[in-house]
DNA sequence: GCGTTACGAGTCTGACCCGTATCGTATTTG
DNA sequence: CAAATACGATACGGGTCAGACTCGTAACGC
């Protein structure tokens, strides 16, 4: 966590310890309030301090402000990252692409949708961002490349554009409810194999 | 626009008219202020008083909250629908995929991402969303529907997904900045190209 | 037990905002 | 002209919040 005291070298400081009940009550506190639909820039520190039950001098003395906390606060929510098995490229796919915005924490898909004018305007956040889509985007790749080094795929196909394009349909369907008659659960499916075929006659 | 009085059938009421250019200041400013990255929920009737340079109750005069003001500024970003020009099925696929996200008002660009969250929560935003979105949706299905009756789209694809694939992309790029190494002026025509061709190796 | 630090709860100042009301002034109809 | 309405500016009471602070209490090492 950014603005603890790191635990690992403490040489025992005096006094009485942190609770760490009170760490995990304000994140959770947070991650809550989110979820029910307050917006990070409504939310104040006052409102997670009574939610978790907790004065906010003891927020305070942990992070410097809300931004601190929210990174932090946001950092739980990465989830586990989805591992492809290998078998066949098609079903790697499939798995990827069912993986994305689809997180452990149920709080996580009310949140996403909030964090995106964020995203675009705080650079920690972006960068967050960033460093949770990076290492998913790289698995997809690989996925790719074997699929090209097998002669699954074409040798030709541009890797970058193939992602988005995987990758697109998902996302605008689960973070911005593009078309709501879209079956989700059918989709990763739908659009691997059409990825895949294309769409020209022949 | 949905709270001022209509000025079709007006009998000519008594009294100093409505100052047309207050109308615009408000409006203006609202878009101003939002495109500066002050989010929906943050802007304040004050400020954008201030900006426009009107009193407040000018603005109380007009409509009944920020809501309903916010409702018809956002009406104005709009812009004009992309019209496919029925050459080929391909470039008229690129020209519809080059047009999402591109507005004419050089500021939604930067208001659109703000809107997300809003969207998700406010059954009315989200009513003027897909108003929005549905007629662009249509004219891109239309040119689907025309390349298979020519014979150059295949006969079984799924309309829906195919649409989402190509639109899913460039979304992602525009609102999200998904992969900040994607090139968004060519992105279309790669898209559309990918989308046509396929994957897979034949 | 003592010094130290954390705890929950609460207070306080200053800032910002909402929505209404009231100024004096400006612009319209009759 | 008078009546009616709009204008920008400003003031108001009521509200929320940030942060720093103060209580009395609790938990730790020595």
């Amino acid at each position: 966590m950014a603005d603890m005291t790191s635990t690992a070298d403490a040489p025992r400081s005096p006094g009485r310890p942190r609770s760490i009940r009170a760490d995990e009550a304000i994140i959770e506190a947070t991650l809550d309030l989110l979820a029910e639909g307050s917006s990070i820039e409504v939310l104040s520190i006052e409102a997670i301090a009574a939610r978790a039950g907790v004065g906010k001098a003891t927020i305070y003395r942990r992070w410097a402000g809300k931004d601190a906390l929210l990174l932090d606060a946001l950092r739980r929510l990465k989830g586990i990252m989805a591992q492809p098995e290998g078998h066949s490229v098609r079903e790697d796919l499939v798995l990827l692409v069912g993986a994305i915005g689809k997180n452990v924490d149920p709080r996580a898909a009310k949140i996403m949708p909030c964090l995106v004018p964020a995203v675009n305007r705080s650079g920690d956040q972006f960068q967050l961002y960033q460093s949770i889509i990076a290492p998913r985007r790289q698995l997809m790749r690989e996925v790719l490349r074997r699929g090209i080094d097998e002669g699954v795929l074409r040798a030709d196909i541009d890797v970058e554009v193939t992602m988005a394009l995987l990758t697109g349909p998902m996302l605008i369907q689960r973070v911005l409810q593009w078309n709501p008659d879209l079956d989700e659960q059918t989709l990763p499916e739908r659009v691997v194999d059409a990825v895949l075929e294309g769409i020209r006659a022949r």
